[in-house]
DNA sequence: ATTATCTATAGATCTATAGATAATGC
DNA sequence: ATTATCTATAGATCTATAGATAATGC
């Protein structure tokens, strides 16, 4: 062994971490135990010593975590922002640029219906609310104030922010497109609200 | 034997057809060979007869034809409206409602990392070009004609509006929002527009 | 004694091939 | 003879478990 665990939650954090890249980045039926435990550098039957639950579990584990810090950190960014949509979603906007692409909609769509029934619309639940769940309020919230108009629903609003975040990560990413990822979000973000607002 | 196979494509065409609902529901991994000749009442060794060149050139051929329809079906859909940008996208977004949903995100950061290389850009070359490229090429084709404004890029417009019908397609399906699916792309579609149009 | 690895392997699943069989058209 | 299926099975891959081994702390 090398050292004497200086909590446990280390190594365990790293499995976490490493996992989470990966079924982030291609999908739960597309990342074997063996590609995350090659990337731990460790043997395949080694990952089970820190994933005694098995793949469905780890999958639940990380997925949860990763919620918990999207909502924590979609709150957060809102709350710190000035009560107001466009600073809101701006920060929003900056929290998901500071972190991996979700892919929200893959997990929704695809991801879940491997996992087990009850697994699968537990998950759907917690991804939901911890994204589009926080945006949706955030917006609704704006519409009492009279900042945006009622339509559209404000679901079909939040999928779409998160999405064109997505978009944007994608085409900066592998597009090459020119301009930071911040610039195009913002951009993005005033011709969403500028239809949104009411015409006064 | 049933029949004296009167065209060849007939059986083919049906393969197609399940292989493409499956694999556009649940990307590529997680649909088998054995999910496919499932539903089509035959055995799993069976697929192999209309499908020898195996998976992945199934997947291929699902795609490249679903690709095809696609990019067939949005530049008749929008050279059959009025030339105005809102006409154009909506008649776009009719065309993508009248057909199951597509996913291209996923296709494009998850199925496509799962092809061999080389596939996998082809497919990713195509899917992009069928879909978002089309839009984008709208989008410019409406800047030129100075009924929207420069920014933000084409293609992140494209994405987003992509996006924004897979997002009602999710809504209305797992959702149950009420509206129908037509009414929610037209909220959306003028939303978008309203910010995409210059200052005057 | 506990922690974290390893090797070996069972068992399930998945892709793909070989070869037999049945039904029809020429 | 051709077309479209079937059964049987090889071989690869994947998840998961059992049990051995090495390093450290008590």
């Amino acid at each position: 062994m090398r050292r004497r665990d200086p909590s446990k939650s280390l190594a365990r954090a790293r499995v976490l971490d490493v996992a989470e890249r990966l079924f982030h980045e291609r999908g739960y039926k597309a990342v074997t135990m063996r590609d995350i435990a090659d990337e731990l550098d460790i043997r395949q039957a080694s990952l089970y010593y820190h994933a005694p639950g098995g793949k469905e579990e780890l999958y639940a584990k990380v997925i949860e975590r990763s919620m918990e810090r999207h909502q924590a950190g979609l709150q957060e960014a809102i709350d710190g922002a000035k009560e107001e949509i466009e600073s809101q979603l701006r920060a929003a906007a900056g929290w998901l640029l500071s972190q991996p692409p979700i892919h929200i909609t893959r997990i929704l769509t695809s991801d879940v219906t491997s996992l087990s029934e009850a697994e699968g619309e537990r998950i759907s639940t917690l991804a939901f609310d911890s994204t589009i769940g926080i945006i949706s309020k955030t917006v609704k919230a704006a519409r009492k104030r009279k900042e945006l108009r009622g339509t559209p629903h404000e679901d079909i609003v939040a999928n779409a922010f998160l999405s064109i975040v997505d978009g944007v990560w994608y085409h900066a990413d592998v597009q090459q497109l020119k301009g930071t990822k911040e610039k195009m979000a913002k951009d993005m973000i005033k011709v969403l609200l500028q239809g949104l607002r009411p015409k006064s």
